[in-house]
Order: structure tokens, then sequence, then C-alpha cells
DNA sequence: TATACGATTTTTGTATCCGATATGTTTCAT
DNA sequence: ATGAAACATATCGGATACAAAAATCGTATA
């Protein structure tokens, strides 16, 4: 599911470290605004500082980890980064031109391959439904269903490089789903629209519309995520106003 | 109050030796497949392995330096990381996709602030064009003036993850570019259409098209460079095969 | 009571040390 | 002479030690 070591796991404990504290922010049990010491982290997982340094400086460049007090300089005290609408809405249109521009590719493939990545499509996208269908929902096998089918259309799209640079967006991207997935159920219809569009371009094999569709998904899929947000924040009045209250204890 | 903080910048040992290590490699002075040892730049930078340590992380997250392989499991060894004409178009496409993202914006610019655009980046080109008039070619400040087009742009449209997301690939697109841009020139009309085409359709202010003159500019600079990559090789004769030769000392 | 000053405590940045392991070299046996 | 095994070296990952800067808290004073 989320855990990947996108380039080539290099140490021995800072990639345990970086793992768990990214899949602790992820899953929200380090909200955003939580302090987070090098200290306590290097304690509480029995490790030294050393290796604890290593994840932190990774998760500051997944951005999900900021300076305290954003002087560009010093990189001194951090904190997990604060979630909002805007940042929402750029991630998700970098992820879809970045997706667009792999799965535009799929127009170049050999036919009969174009047409397996549209029945491995097709399959991902029932699976995906099928666990949308479930009740009670499981979220978990939802977020996971729902990556593999564009884990599919990337793996046999993007090259190397492309699929680094959406690695380098994915903990974010992974952190707002998680966040605010569960206010957007139960209804995925427009979901299986959107994705039924882009297996459909897939076949068809033009590359425009391809990346068209792509987009779509991710540009409309941001504008569902955002207005849970909204709806969340009128209801519990102003959720992400106490961000900087939180201690990391 | 308290006194108004000057930038009390402390200065840190870790990003003199990143910024160092990054000009050298992308000025080419440490060439593609040269080895890196901690030892050796600790000792020639006179800090220890600490900050250096450091440095060299975020080179590899860079792609500026890349773990040699040949051992599964255990240790890192890095070297500088090779160039091909693969990587180039991959990475110029990806540059592609995000300028041009963020470009479409100056579509939704209230009209002024789009013409103040569309002025200065006229500002900008002439100043490119008059560097590439001088003679001799001084390639540094071609460079620059050409850098300062597209973040002239870049600095208009684009929000702070996307900014962040082409700061990321960056360096080796710079590199690219300093490795092979004296091998393009000294005619650099086609570049000169294509800032053309980007200032007409700022001006116009058609979101799409916009894009597509972006992205057609890296997509074609690709293509140049490509093809003075491969004239290159032909007449050094495979230029790139000595890469693992190299030593670092 | 509010503010300014100062000491204590936190927390980060850098240096150094140690152990592990791949790599290269030398020596010995066949 | 050739191959293998033992030995030496290089280099990295992690732990620890130390210093400096910043924040916090308390106290004193106007």
């Amino acid at each position: 599911m989320t855990s990947a070591t996108p380039p080539s796991f290099r140490p021995r404990a800072a990639a345990p470290v970086y793992a768990r504290l990214r899949d602790l922010i992820i899953r929200g049990r380090l909200e955003p605004g939580a302090r987070v010491t090098e200290d306590a982290i290097a304690l509480s997982l029995g490790v030294s500082r050393t290796p604890v340094r290593e994840a932190m400086q990774r998760l500051v460049r997944d951005g999900l980890l900021v300076p305290v007090d954003g002087h560009g300089g010093g990189r001194t005290r951090l904190w997990v980064s604060p979630m909002d609408a805007a940042t929402l809405d750029q991630l998700y249109r970098i992820a879809g031109a970045l997706e667009g521009l792999a799965a535009r590719n799929a127009a170049t493939l050999p036919p009969a391959r174009r047409a397996t990545l549209a029945r491995r499509l097709g399959s991902a996208e029932r699976a995906f439904q099928a666990a949308a269908a479930r009740r009670p929902l499981d979220y978990d096998r939802l977020f996971e269903r729902h990556d593999a089918f564009h884990r599919t259309l990337v793996s046999a799209t993007a090259g190397t490089e492309l699929k680094a640079q959406l690695e380098s967006i994915r903990p974010r991207v992974d952190r707002y789903e998680w966040y605010y997935a569960p206010l957007v159920g139960p209804d995925f219809a427009p979901t299986y629209r959107e994705h039924g569009a882009i297996i459909r371009a897939v076949r068809a094999g033009a590359g425009e519309s391809i990346e068209r569709a792509v987009r779509a998904n991710w540009v409309r899929g941001a504008a569902r995520l955002v207005r849970a947000l909204a709806t969340a924040e009128r209801k519990t009045g102003a959720a992400t106003s106490s961000l900087s209250s939180r201690a990391s204890r």
C-alpha cells in the first residue's frame, strides 16, 4: 500500500524510521502542527539521532515536515506541515499533470500492449468498485484499490524519472487522501465515471484525450476533497485553526 | 516588542558543502561517473563527515549522485550520476509539463498583471537575445539570461508547491543545460521563436495555448540538446562510454 | 500588574569514534 | 603460474560527545 521505497533503500535504521514517521503523519496520528524533535523520535524508536536526522530531512523534502519559523537558511525546529485547501488543489493539479504526461505515452504503446493495459485498468477498476460497494466501508481497502488503479496506469506508461517525480509528491497526496476520503463517500459514482473515461481513452489510443481524462480525474478529485474539507470545517467549526495547539509529547 | 530579528543567519556547514558540490557537478568539474566519498569531501572542505553526509543525501535526492550498484543489500557508494539522452528527454518533458501547468495560470491573472508579465517576459527575452548576440559568446551570461526568462514566467504564475516541484528537477536540468548548451549555439533562432510564441500566448491570455507554447519550448529544447549530444558523441567517439573510468582522487 | 532581564532547559548542528562490510592485495598451495 | 584463502584497507552507517543557539520560565523591578 503506502509503503514503497522508491529509489533504493540505503541505510538500515533510517529507512524504518522514515517509513514509520511518514506513516504516522499520513494516517494522521501525528497531526498537522505537531512538533517533532530528533531526541523524542530517537528515544521512542530506540535508535540514535543520526538515522532520525536522515529520516527527518527526507520528510522535509517530502513536504510532510516544515521548519516552524520559515527562515530559509537555518533548518531548525520542525513540525508536521499544515494542510489546507489551496495546497491540496496545487498538489492534485501537479499530480494530474505528471500522471497525464505519463498516461499520454499509452498512445505510443504497441496496440497489443495498449489493449492489455486497458484490460488491466478495467480489472483494477472493478476491484475498486467492489471495495467501494462493501458495507461497512473498509477505507483501508478502498484506498489500496484506488491506488492500484493509478499505479497500474503509471507503471505501464511512465519512465524512471517521471515515476520518481510522482513518488516525490505521493506522501502528501496520500495524506490528503487519508484525511478526507472518508468524507467524500459513500457515493463514488463520479470517480467511476472518470476512471471509465480514462480506460476508454486508453483503449482508443489518442494521447491527447488520455491526458485530458487523467487530468480531469485529478482536478475533479481535488474539487471533491476540497468540498468535503469545507463541509467538515463548517461542521466542526474551524478544525484547522487548532493546529498550533498540538503537542507531540 | 522584542528586537526585530535581522536575518540572524546561523552559518551551517552543510549548506555551503551542498552548494559547492552541486556546482561542481552541474558545471562538469565533477564528471559523470566520478566517485564521491564523504572522507575526501570532508577533508577537502575542512569540515567533518556529518554535514558532508547531509549534503550528499540531498544530492542523491536531486539525482546528481547515485549509488553505484552491484552490491545488492549493503552500503552505498556514491558517484556522480551518468547523463544520457533518454533521461534528458524525460526530464525536459517533466519540466515542460510543470512549467506549462504554471504558465497556464497566466490566463486567469487580472488583465493588467498579465500585460505586465508579458512586458517583463519581453524585456527578459531581449536581454537573452542580446547576450546571445555578443561575441565572443559568454555562456555563463547566456545561461543566466535564459534562466531569467523562465524564472520570470514561473515566479508570476506558479504556486508554492509547483515552484518547489520545479526546483526539485532544476539541478539536473541545469546540468544538461551546462553540458550541452555550448554545442547548441551559436544560432538560437529556434529558441527566440519559441519564447516569442510564449510571450504572444501570454499576451493573448488563452490558458490552453500558453501551456502548449511552453511545453513545445521544452520538448524542442530537449530535441536540440539531444541532437547536440549525438553530434558530440559522433565526433569525440563515444564520450559517454568513458564514464566509469573517472577517478575522484 | 506588566515588563524587562536572566538563568535554566531544550534542541539542534558538528565532530569524532566504533563496528561492519565490501574491496583490493598478498601469500601460499597445488 | 594460477586459483583460493587470508589479510589489509577503504568507506559507510550508526552512536556518542560536545558546543552553541533558542526558547521557556521565573523573578525582580518600575
